[in-house]
DNA sequence: TCACTTGCTGAACATGTGTTCAGTATATTG
DNA sequence: CAATATACTGAACACATGTTCAGCAAGTGA
């Protein structure tokens, strides 16, 4: 059961009418008073609770991380189903949560520290994801091992940056579940077996149906 | 020979200092008063030329639409190199000149029309390229055509679209000659083998060295 | 010479910004 | 009950913003 937007605090609800409005307009574009107008609260509340504008920046990044980072974190143990955990977590993360995504974009958009170390743990995680895959392919290959992380999150990252340039050259929308699995599959079979492999049913099974129209 | 600032006129100086601006602050943050001191001119100036702020946007657009368009049109000519060209091009563009890259990761971070409308034309171009990847290698995939030529594009955008959250994780800069290179050969290959497919010869030579140290 | 356009400026205006502050309810604690 | 802390507000402040406007200097054509 949600909590309805009254129910919550005033701090919580301020936070989360800057989360929601940073990730439309972002956060130079967004003043002060409109995140109090769209939690129904004075602007004063905003330096009460948070000190400044840009501390209240800093409480909607800590939750994002802290939603993310669990995420992240109840991804390893299956250990299975090789990448497709990255588009499981994909999945429910992105999927769910349109304000989430254009959040994320926002921050992957910055120079910050902050972002670079974001984008670090994820790279840390691309890492690691590839050695498994590698090691279940056999431990051959040719690939160049220092840029396929970075192809790897690229391929998945991709789609959350060019979002709002992309969606308007599809007929469906682009984070749906079976986009979303269909896209997962693509890039399982993109990073297996390149665009002209032949699908040989060794490995993870092939989970995707392209149920999309036209 | 490139004409030293005080050359030109107070029109393009503006614009000039707007394109450096903006794609190192984003639109939003940097102020009409910020460019027409960069410009070494009068805020008025930029009424008088462009009428608005956002008039000096859309020139800025426009210049930057042209150069790009233009360097995207001598690109098909040769038609041998395959999907090699696009790494030429992103080479020649984005390599070149840091500024443009910051103004060209702003766009298409947009959701305007203008946007849309702009990845819509690299789409196309992935698209053809595509399919010439394709009849080279004998016609035979079992690749996702709807969603490769996204792939391709995140595989080629991508690391414009991350190079400030990327580049603090790197120990060399991104853009400089030999990591372009290299990152084209790493998408050719992963678009043709795959992460474990051995090379064999067939098809476009691979061109290049792993130039890299460490 | 005059009139006229063009490039450009300084000062000002109205508005929106982040932030401060005194003060008011409401609850909690002694 | 009084005392105190907490959540919250309205009005104001200093400042930055986009924009306007009257006017200056310089070049051009009649």
């Amino acid at each position: 059961m949600e909590a309805s937007p009254s129910d919550l605090t005033g701090r919580a609800r301020l936070r989360d009418a800057a989360l929601r409005l940073f990730a439309q307009r972002g956060f130079a574009a967004t003043s002060a008073r409109a995140v109090a107008a769209e939690a129904g609260l004075s602007p004063a509340l905003v330096m009460h609770h948070f000190g400044s504008k840009e501390g209240l920046r800093a409480a909607v990044d800590e939750q994002v991380l802290a939603r993310l980072g669990a995420a992240l974190r109840d991804l390893d143990p299956g250990g299975g189903d090789l990448m497709g955990s990255l588009g499981e977590v994909s999945a429910r993360m992105f999927g769910a949560d349109p304000v989430l995504r254009g959040y994320l974009r926002r921050v992957l958009q910055e120079d910050s520290p902050a972002s670079a170390a974001l984008f670090g743990r994820l790279l840390e995680g691309a890492r690691s994801e590839l050695e498994r895959l590698i090691a279940a392919e056999g431990g051959r290959t040719d690939a160049d091992l220092q840029w396929a992380p970075f192809q790897m999150l690229c391929l998945i990252v991709g789609p959350l940056l060019l979002e709002p340039v992309m969606q308007p050259n599809l007929d469906r929308p682009m984070f749906e579940a079976p986009a979303l699995a269909r896209r997962s599959a693509a890039n399982q079979r993109l990073l297996r077996l390149g665009l002209f492999g032949a699908s040989r049913s060794t490995g993870a099974p092939d989970t995707a149906k392209p149920a999309r129209r036209r």
